[in-house]
RNA sequence: UGGGGUAUAGCCAAGCGGUAAGGCAGCGGUCUUUGGAAUCGCCAUCCGCAGGUUCGAAUCCUGCUACCCCAGCCA
């Protein structure tokens, strides 16, 4: 998609033919409709994008609904994380946010309505009784004993389920449909059951819920909504949303339901009962975890709700089964870092180098821009002295032919500084490990100075010795090492965890760091781009690696 | 013996009877005081398969095939 086309999609296709006809007084009006019963995934932001988007570009509503139904599932602490991730993704809701559960009374009253009409009874079967009546998906079900009971023993019963006079699980209310259709949602499907739970808004008023086939089409129309959409795996549940717009008497709105594909991400898992194995099995720290796919995870390794929302028109909607490359998410958040992140250096793995002609007691303070491609962040002072730092990989006793960084006899600039020779390796007498390089620098060179005709293959980042701030930083890499975790029905998908997802760095960064709060966007020079952690303190910072930057050497190494 | 849906490049995805957009990934060049960025170029004679209609088909018709979803008093 070329960045200047407007987002399109069969929805939108949809949309338009309706506006067209004048359905609904021309208004579009979508909702986001998550159940309080888990935190938000990117998977969700897909969705959170479109409802919001679509509204946004039509220049109507979208609704925050919380699909309250099942009180045992449910809880306040969910609405709250849904709440922080979707107004942290940049969408408002402005006054209207609420809940299935507000509608209780009324959907009560509709189904008294359905009953009057004979289009809904109370039945006696047991759930297994229930499971079998129903027959199988080649097989047609047949009807309940209690299927034909009157109107008025009906609207009896069903006050007393309300009224409490019934333990769980003894009757339900059911629409009277079709017991033979071959869409099993139309064989007379449960509207409401007796669950005595405490609500988490309305506590103990209600022992009877309505189930989510009854209350969303329900709930819809009663906000006003003009397309509904979700997920594919519903798609055999609209002939029964359809039913019950078309059942339920005077009801001012006419929702349609549109149901697109949702999203798989390459390297991770989606559901919300893999993530909670990867919670409560240890295999991550929590729901935030930056390694989570989480709204909450992604949060907090540093992406941002510009990246996200990219993302999500990047990767389009449609209806076909289908898993994103994970790089599209990782290229998404670079381009949007790249002129806003300030680019500062940290060695993650230090080496040191004494430069040997430089004097012993001296500090230079050089000039740096903060970002060479966006004037806009200023410029800072690095200070450099006569001991630095420089990475481990940036140094090779032995070279190979197109290594193009630190080796004896070799020189390289010192970015934002100047250029310096390896003269000599020192190491570690019995162990033979290199403890520190002896260098020496070119005065004439200084970053900004005409270099005398002098070029170097490579440049380095690097941070003076003296006033090098302590650090720990942790690399993120990809959660599961095969792209599709699941790979088939018989694997474990925790076995294809990467062990190598977290890597736990003591590094060096340069003082400019002394003022780094947590949730601040930087580039690491060469490196990548890193997120401050709230784990940082006084006494030390903390920074997670958001994405790599590309490394094409990395890439060679690794076709070798 | 059922119902619903989907098939266009390694991964997404436009396309709506006039001769295969775009993005990611990949590959190659230029440039470069980040092996980054930028920039230029390459990357489907072909649209799940087989027939048919048409001057003309990824688009229409017929028949296959593959994959996904559905038998919660979950959403």
């Amino acid at each position: 998609m070329k960045m200047s086309d407007k987002f399109t999609s069969f929805i939108h296709d949809i949309i338009d033919q309706d506006l067209k006809e004048g359905i609904n007084s021309k208004k579009v009006h979508t909702r986001f409709p998550p159940e309080p019963n888990g935190y938000l995934h990117i998977g969700h932001a897909k969705s959170i994008c479109l409802n919001f988007g679509v509204a946004l570009e039509y220049k109507g509503f979208c609704n925050l609904r919380f699909d309250d139904t099942n009180p045992s599932k449910e809880d306040v602490e969910y609405v709250e994380s849904i709440q922080e991730d979707v107004k942290w993704l940049g969408y408002r809701w402005d006054d209207r946010m609420y809940y299935a559960s507000d509608y209780f009374d009324k959907l009560y009253q509709y189904a008294v309505q359905l009953i009057e009409d004979d289009k809904a009874y109370v039945d006696d079967l047991s759930p297994e009784e229930i499971r079998e009546y129903r027959g199988t998906l080649t097989s047609p079900g047949k009807e309940s004993p209690y299927r034909n009971r009157s109107i008025e023993e009906n609207l009896d019963l069903f006050e007393r389920m309300k009224a409490g006079e019934f333990p769980d699980g003894s009757k339900v209310l059911r629409a009277k449909i079709d017991m033979v259709s071959g869409n099993l949602n139309m064989r007379d499907p449960v509207l409401y059951r007796i669950q005595r739970a405490n609500h988490h808004r309305t506590g103990n008023k209600w022992c009877i819920y309505p189930m989510y086939d009854y209350a969303h089409p329900l709930s819809d129309a009663i906000e006003g909504i003009t397309h509904s959409i979700c997920t594919c795996e519903f798609e055999d549940h609209r002939p029964l949303y359809d039913w019950i717009i078309e059942n339920v008497r005077n009801l001012n709105s006419r929702p349609r339901q549109i149901e697109f594909a949702r999203l798989n991400l390459s390297h991770t898992v989606m559901s919300k009962r893999k993530l909670r194995q990867l919670v409560e099995e240890g295999y991550v720290e929590g729901w935030d975890d930056p390694r989570m796919p989480t709204i909450s995870g992604l949060r907090r390794r540093g992406y941002t709700p510009e990246a996200i929302r990219d993302f999500c028109e990047r990767i389009g909607v449609a209806k076909a089964v289908s898993t994103v490359d994970i790089a599209l998410l990782e290229h998404c958040v670079r381009q949007d870092l790249i002129f806003k992140a300030p680019r500062y250096m940290a060695v993650l793995r230090p080496l040191k180098v004494v430069i040997d002609n430089f004097p012993e007691d001296q500090v230079e303070w050089m000039d740096a821009d903060n970002n060479q491609e966006n004037p806009e962040l200023g410029t800072r002072k690095m200070p450099f002295s006569r001991v630095i730092y420089i990475e481990q990989d940036d140094f090779m006793e032995d070279p190979p032919k197109k290594f193009f960084r630190l080796a004896p006899g070799r020189e390289v600039r010192l970015k934002h500084a100047y250029i310096i020779k390896c003269e000599r390796v020192v190491k570690d007498e019995n162990t033979g490990e290199i403890i520190e390089l002896r260098c020496t620098y070119d005065p004439q060179t200084r970053s900004g100075m005409d270099t005398s005709g002098k070029k170097v293959k490579g440049t380095l980042h690097w941070v003076s010795a003296e006033q090098a701030i302590n650090a720990e930083v942790r690399l993120y890499d990809h959660l599961f090492v095969k792209d599709n975790p699941e790979e088939s029905k018989d694997t474990d998908f925790k076995q294809n965890v990467n062990p190598q997802s977290l890597e736990i760095l003591k590094s060096f960064v340069e003082p400019a760091f002394a003022e780094a709060q947590p949730g601040g966007r930087y580039q690491f020079l060469r490196q990548g781009y890193f997120c401050v952690d709230p784990d940082s303190s006084e006494e030390q910072l903390v920074f997670n690696r958001i994405v790599s930057l590309k490394d094409s050497w990395a890439k060679m190494q690794k076709k070798k």
